[in-house]
DNA sequence: CTGTTAGCGCATTCAG
DNA sequence: CTGAATGCGCTAACAG
C-alpha cells in the first residue's frame, strides 16, 4: 500500500504537500495539487486511518450498543434503526463499531473508549441503572441514548414520546366506547416500558376508568410473552374489552392466542401496538399500532452525540419526538354493550 | 488518558517492560512484572488502539456488510446473525465495523481495507454480482459471505444448504399427497433465492410433479410480495393444495392473503416458509419452516475468515450447512381428495 | 531479564 | 506556497 512519501515521490513534491491536498487544504498551487492528485490515482493512494487516527487523537469512529437479544427494542425495528444512523453519519465520515447488548461477558463500550477506537457512543435501548452508562457518564464519553432516557450528566437522548403514544390509544379506546382496558407492558428494567405503562394508569385514572392491577399483564417484549398474557386476560372474572400491547410483537403473540380461544378481534376484543413493524400489516386481522419516527431518531442522535463530540463540555442534549397512529383492523367500537 | 511511558515512570521501568507486560511476554522477571501490573492498575492504563494498529499493521477490526433494506435476508432473523458473528469474535479480540448493503453510495467495504480500518470484511447475503465481491478479491482482501456463495478466488463462504431445505419440503408436501404444489421465489438477484428456486424446479420435475412457470410466483423477500402473491395463487384456473416459499416473512404475507380471501390453511392450502423467524410461531395458523443453523453459519463464518487473515495466501474456504425442519400448523395432507 | 534505537503514516508547528 | 523537524503511542529488532 502506498503512503504519502510514495505520492511525493512520484509527483516531485515533499510529503507535506501530499497531506495538504489529501485534506483539501487550499494554500497548495493548482499546478502542483493537480500533479500529486494524479500521483494519488496512480498509486491508488488512501490515506491510513490509524496513523491518522494516532495523529489526530481521533478514530472517526463512534460505537453503537445495540438492545439485548431478548428483545429489549423490536427486532425488524432497530435493524432499520441502525441503517438510518449509517446514513445520517456517513457526511460526517464517521464510522460505526457495533457492540452487543448483552453487558455481561460482552464488549465494554467504555473500554473502545478509552482505548480510542471509538470517539462517541450511541445505545439502543439502554436498560435502567444500566451500569455502562455511568462510566460513560464518568469518563466523559460523548453518548447518546435513543429510544430511552437518563438524567446522568453528560448523556444525551432521542426518545419519542411514550405518554402522549398511550395517550392517544387509551382516548381512542374510550371514544370507541371501550370503558375496561388492559395493558401488556414490556421488560419495566427498559425505561420505555416503566413510561408507557405509568402514563396508561394515568390516563386511565384520569378518564375514570378501572386501573387496577389485574388490568396489568406484565410482559418482557418478546410475541411470547404476548402470547401467554391472554391466560391472564382469559383467567379475569369481568373480561377487558380491549388491551394495549407496549409493543407489536406482544401484541401478535396475544393476537395469536385469541385466535386459538375463539375470541374475535376486533369484534370480541381490540388490540393495539406499538411500532409498527413489518409484519403489523400482515397479521389476521392487520394490527393498529404506532408508527416510529426512525429517520428523526436516528439524525437527532446523529446531531447530538456529533455536536458532543466536537465540544465535549457542552451539556446533553434531550429531544422528545412524536409518533404517527396506523389504524388497522384489530382495533374497533365495542360491541353489544351499553356504554355506560 | 495514561501512556506506556507514564505506566514506566510510575513503575520505574522502561515503556518497554510495560509494553512487554501488557502483551504478556513471559520474559519479565515476576516481581517487576508485579510492579508495572499496578502501575497500569492505578493510572487505568489502556493501549492505544490507533498506536497499535499503526505499528503492527493490523486493525484488530473487520468489516460487516449488512444485507440491503429490501428484505434480502429476513429481518430478525439477520440481528441474531450480527449477535452470534459478534460473539464468536469476541474471543480473538476483533471488533465490528458495519457497513449498510447499499452498494450505490454506501460505505465500500474496499475503501476500509485500504485504509486499514478492517482488516477482512463479512458480507450477509450477497448480491449476485456484486461489483464490490471483485474489487475485494483483487485487492486480496479477506472476505467471507454468509448465506451467499461465490467463485471469485479468495472469496470464502458459509450457506446453508439450498436445495436440501427446498427438496425436504417438495418431498414432504409430496408424501401428504401434494400434487401440485407453487413456489414464491425471493428476489432472484441473491444466489440463495436462485438456488431454492432451481431446486424446487428440479426436485418437482424429478417426482414427475407439474413445474409449469405458473407454479413460480415470482417475490422479493417482503411480506408485501408474498401478499401479492396469492393473486398469482387465485388467478390460477386449477389452484395449487400446496406453496412453498423462500423465507417466512414471504408465507406470512401470503397467509394473510389467503384469510382475506377465505382461503383456509392447511384445510384448503399448505404454506411452508424458511427461516424460522420468531413470528413464524405466532401467525395464525403458525408456520412451518426451516430452522437456520445461525451459530453455526456465523462461527464457520468466523473461523474462515480468521484463517485467511492469519494466512493471506490460504485457499478460500466452503461450507455447506443442513437446516432443521420445524413441523407448526399451515401444513397438512391434502384434503379431500384421491391420491393419483 | 531489561533498555535503546528506530520507524509505522500522518499532521501540526514553524521556517523558509 | 512549500519543506523540515517533531511527535502521536506502540512494538520489533537488537543490544546489553
Amino acid at each position: 500500500m502506498a503512503s504519502q512519501s510514495d505520492v511525493a515521490r512520484l509527483a516531485n513534491v515533499s510529503f507535506m504537500t501530499v497531506s495538504r491536498v489529501v485534506n483539501g487544504d487550499p494554500r497548495v498551487k493548482p499546478e502542483t495539487r493537480e500533479r500529486v492528485q494524479r500521483a494519488i490515482e496512480e498509486l491508488r493512494y488512501r490515506p491510513n486511518a490509524a496513523a491518522r487516527a494516532l495523529n489526530r487523537q481521533r478514530s472517526m469512529t463512534i460505537a453503537l450498543v445495540l438492545p439485548r437479544m431478548d428483545a429489549a427494542l423490536s427486532e425488524p425495528y432497530f435493524s432499520q434503526l441502525i441503517y438510518h444512523v449509517e446514513r445520517a453519519l456517513m457526511p460526517l465520515d464517521y464510522s460505526i463499531l457495533i457492540v452487543s447488548g448483552e453487558n455481561r461477558g460482552g464488549v465494554d463500550p467504555t473500554l473502545l473508549f478509552d482505548q480510542k477506537k471509538a470517539d462517541g457512543v450511541m445505545i439502543l435501548g439502554a436498560q435502567i441503572g444500566d451500569p455502562r452508562l455511568e462510566a460513560l457518564s464518568a469518563r466523559g464519553c460523548p453518548t447518546v441514548l435513543l429510544h430511552a432516557r437518563s438524567e446522568l450528566p453528560g448523556i444525551s437522548w432521542v426518545d419519542v414520546d411514550n405518554a402522549a403514544m398511550v395517550d392517544y390509544f387509551v382516548d381512542r379506546l374510550h371514544r370507541l366506547g371501550h370503558r375496561r382496558i388492559a395493558f401488556i407492558s414490556g421488560d419495566l428494567s427498559v425505561p420505555n416500558a416503566r413510561q408507557r405503562l405509568d402514563a396508561f394508569r394515568a390516563r386511565t385514572e384520569t378518564l375514570g376508568l378501572p386501573c387496577g392491577e389485574d388490568l396489568h399483564f406484565p410482559g418482557d417484549w418478546s410475541s411470547g410473552s404476548g402470547f401467554r398474557a391472554f391466560a391472564r386476560f382469559h383467567a379475569l372474572e369481568v373480561r377487558p374489552s380491549a388491551v394495549i400491547a407496549s409493543n407489536d410483537h406482544m401484541a401478535i403473540g396475544f393476537l395469536k392466542a385469541a385466535a386459538e380461544s375463539g375470541v374475535s378481534v376486533p369484534d370480541d376484543l381490540s388490540v393495539v401496538g406499538i411500532d409498527d413493524i413489518e409484519m403489523a400489516a400482515y397479521t389476521t386481522p392487520s394490527l393498529t399500532t404506532m408508527r416510529q419516527p426512525l429517520r428523526l431518531i436516528a439524525s437527532g442522535a446523529v446531531e447530538a452525540l456529533a455536536a458532543a463530540m466536537d465540544d465535549g463540555s457542552r451539556p446533553a442534549s434531550r429531544l422528545v419526538l412524536g409518533a404517527e397512529p396506523v389504524l388497522r383492523e384489530s382495533c374497533g367500537p365495542i360491541s353489544s354493550v351499553s356504554f355506560s
